[in-house]
DNA sequence: GCCCACATACTTGCATACAAGTATTCGGAG
DNA sequence: CTCCGAATACTTGTATGCAAGTATGTGGGC
């Protein structure tokens, strides 16, 4: 029949949408545990957040049940819910899949990058050495992320970023703190170049390994913020 | 304070447990589906499921969000709930995320297998044999889960497989639909007698190589269900 | 016979009410 | 002063009620 296949078309148009008060909520709590607001080991009462975010308890518990699903939040029955402390194992888990994932895409990305992508790689980096010069922390990150989520979508598995990221909470709380050292920053973006070179000569082993050893340096920088921050880590 | 310290512990305990409905309401639809019991495109209404599972609708709700996140299900608002059909780009996804996540895991177990690892996986193979020769289709799929899942907790990183098995939903569907067809029952036994001997010799190139080309012969056999099954598909 | 309009019955999203269980705190006894 | 016990004020889990919106079926007009 017609009708099905016309229903099946309108589905997918509208399921892109996808809901406003849930989606909006979860956004909102993963950033602000990610950038420490929400301070690893606090309590975070659900009526508290609700009138907070002036929606209801209802769209709160189903972003909290997704944060629980990304390892950020701990929810004990009858007790409370808690921000996840950092844990070395989770860390490492997340550094494992990040490695696993991007090395792979950037296999395929550097086979198949064209000029036009390229150049809208580099603009990226130029985009971070502003933010650098500027001293904008948030900026960085955001177009630090912008850079690895392009080189997945021009693997054609944008999939493999989304999945990084939500497996990657406990490392980017790292990330976000480890960019407050300048020195970091600036190795990064070099690292971000050494990549992308070999991208741009379509050497994919080489990008790989390049990608491989950029992604260690996040967890390099654990020590320093264990030193700075040790209550905000497991056990 | 030494109350802070106690509590962390008595949370991690307790956590683990996790709730009981929304996680059974989770793991039987999520079978239904992967079973194609619940038919590719099929509808679902919150309410009548919450009849039939004794529940209300709000554990439904949850675990259905769950289920989207997976992209197993679809939500449209104020229109309806539905079994996603099967989806070329969903099945090529999860099969890079199998190949990049899996294929890094069995590297690392290859290099790690002690003697009684080995002996474990080689009887979960013997164990596959014995299902394949009684002819039990869903004994067979549940060892061939616990291989996989075996090796991945061997590089130390289950995590790997959780994440392997959440993105694999429509792949699932695939290799539940193969397992009726004796011949790919069979390849697959040998194919994963390969890689465990490659595993064993600690050999990890060879054992990644094993594995990926195992895992592609699950995609191989998407036209042969695509003829028997068109409906199942998207588009 | 065909087509358009309206009412109806359904859907999900959100808000609220109730149940079960835990930590804390306040009061009293020793 | 110390210690023990019960009541209280929280927590999350679940159930239910209400609102907004869509598809469908029915009845009337042409």
């Amino acid at each position: 029949m017609a009708t099905s296949r016309d229903m099946r078309i309108s589905i997918s148009e509208r399921a892109a949408g996808g809901a406003r008060a849930r989606g909006r909520v979860y956004t909102v709590l993963r950033d602000a545990i990610v950038s420490t607001e929400f301070h690893p080991g606090q309590r975070l009462s659900e009526s508290e957040l609700a009138e907070r975010l002036g929606v209801s308890r209802t769209p709160i518990r189903e972003a909290l049940v997704r944060l629980r699903d990304d390892r950020l939040v701990e929810i004990v029955p009858q007790l409370g819910t808690y921000v996840s402390r950092i844990s070395r194992q989770a860390i490492d888990d997340a550094q494992f899949i990040r490695e696993a994932l991007e090395g792979a895409a950037v296999r395929v990305a550097a086979t198949r990058a064209r000029p036009e992508d390229i150049a809208a790689l580099d603009a990226i980096i130029a985009r971070q050495r502003e933010a650098f010069r500027d001293s904008d922390i948030d900026r960085f990150y955001f177009f630090d992320d912008e850079l690895h989520r392009s080189l997945c979508d021009l693997s054609g598995h944008g999939v493999a970023w989304s999945l990084s990221q939500r497996a990657s909470g406990h490392l980017n709380r790292i990330r976000r703190l480890s960019m407050t050292l300048p020195a970091y920053i600036d190795e990064m973006i070099e690292e971000h170049a050494v990549v992308l070179d070999a991208v741009r000569r379509h050497e994919p082993e080489e990008a790989e390994h390049a990608l491989r050893e950029h992604l260690k340096m996040v967890v390099s920088a654990v020590p320093d913020i264990e030193r700075s921050h040790p209550d905000y880590f497991e056990s």
